[in-house]
DNA sequence: TATGCTACCTAACGCTTGTTAGAATTTCAA
DNA sequence: TTGAAATTCTAACAAGCGTTAGGTAGCATA
């Protein structure tokens, strides 16, 4: 999957920087996410993408960029996905359940890497690559305080809209140590049960 | 605090083992949750108890079986808790109250070390040091298995009671993360505002 | 063909780390 | 007081790690 043809040698530069450079954060949103940010050495990533441990330094200045790389696409991912299906809801509860179904996707869909290297590694890293991220999420939680403030105002929840959102923050990221989609409840019966967890009536 | 007389100079063995096992645990839980299992090292550690790095091999076969004795006494904070506490209530609802505090008060109290070191590196743990400590928690959760049944039998809750038992266990733990005791709410307001998201009516 | 840029490799450096063996010191019972 | 057991120190090893400098092969431009 990572070698351009048959053969195991691929010496030289050839399909660019740009292809190689997302290659190696998914393979390395991957590698985090299985064995943990610490546990991942570069010549096993580099394995992974079929080059070789010092040759990753072209694409990123060191460790720590690969994981800020990850993170930045996972709250990319969280962001566009909220913004492309927030439209279809009209109702509050209705915009709580997008948000509620979207946040599980990303978490335990075919993106689930991402998500977990989102929350699990958070503090691997560097407080001077925060930054950005931290914006860009507080970004992504402002879709919620509105939507549950909303609910809270018409009557649906009854709890603190900012606590709620922070609760429902850990619960959603502690789904993916546990919850098994070939388990006792598919996805859209986890999403109902959150629903009938949170609203009143 | 660590300097048993004023003097920096505190050779030979004098304490006993058991008070230093103890004190390496406290400070290794300090350290884990503030740094993370990886960024501490031994080193570190050491100094922090008042020894070299090498004569912590005494009280320990590795750096893992410190995590595990940390991780093992959080557990046993959860349990001893629970034990404590659980009688004072009679109906579920006031058993279910009683847990949320409990929980939030060992994550967010004095012991907040113990719990953020057992959420946050239980994937630090070889799977080989695991295996207790898997019985010690599904030992305490059935705690909250129980109650949050009894719930739903009385239409407290409506969602399921293993969902919620292990939603609540996400958002408990993050909790960890954002609660501030000198912010916007005390530590009772946020037990308060939890039962309120929870319970229907 | 010559030139330069891109993408990757090779080989090694230097640092940190957990861990260990053996010596040294203290404690405590006899 | 003496001797053994308990506890800590010293000093070092060996392995793994991120990272770097310099070399090399392919490709585009002229």
């Amino acid at each position: 999957m990572a070698k351009t043809a048959g053969k195991t040698q691929d010496l030289g530069g050839a399909k660019g920087a740009q292809l190689s450079r997302e290659l190696l954060i998914k393979e390395a949103a991957r590698l985090f996410a299985e064995k943990g940010y610490n546990k991942t050495n570069m010549r096993e990533l580099a394995e992974a993408v079929g080059m070789k441990a010092g040759s990753i330094f072209y694409h990123f200045k060191n460790k720590d960029e690969i994981l800020q790389a990850v993170m930045h696409k996972a709250i990319t991912l969280l962001v566009a996905n909220v913004q492309s299906s927030i439209g279809d809801a009209t109702t509050p509860m209705e915009r709580l359940r997008v948000l509620v179904r979207m946040e599980l996707g990303v978490y335990l869909g075919e993106d689930a890497d991402y998500g977990m290297v989102l929350i699990h590694e958070w503090r691997s890293l560097p407080e001077s690559l925060q930054e950005e991220l931290l914006v860009m999420r507080s970004n992504y939680e402002s879709y919620w305080d509105t939507t549950l403030a909303n609910c809270q105002q018409e009557g649906i929840i009854k709890a603190n809209p900012k606590i709620v959102r922070r609760m429902l923050n850990g619960a959603f990221s502690w789904a993916i140590y546990w919850y098994q989609p070939e388990g006792e409840f598919s996805f859209e019966q986890l999403v109902d049960e959150v629903m009938a967890m949170l609203v009143v009536g």
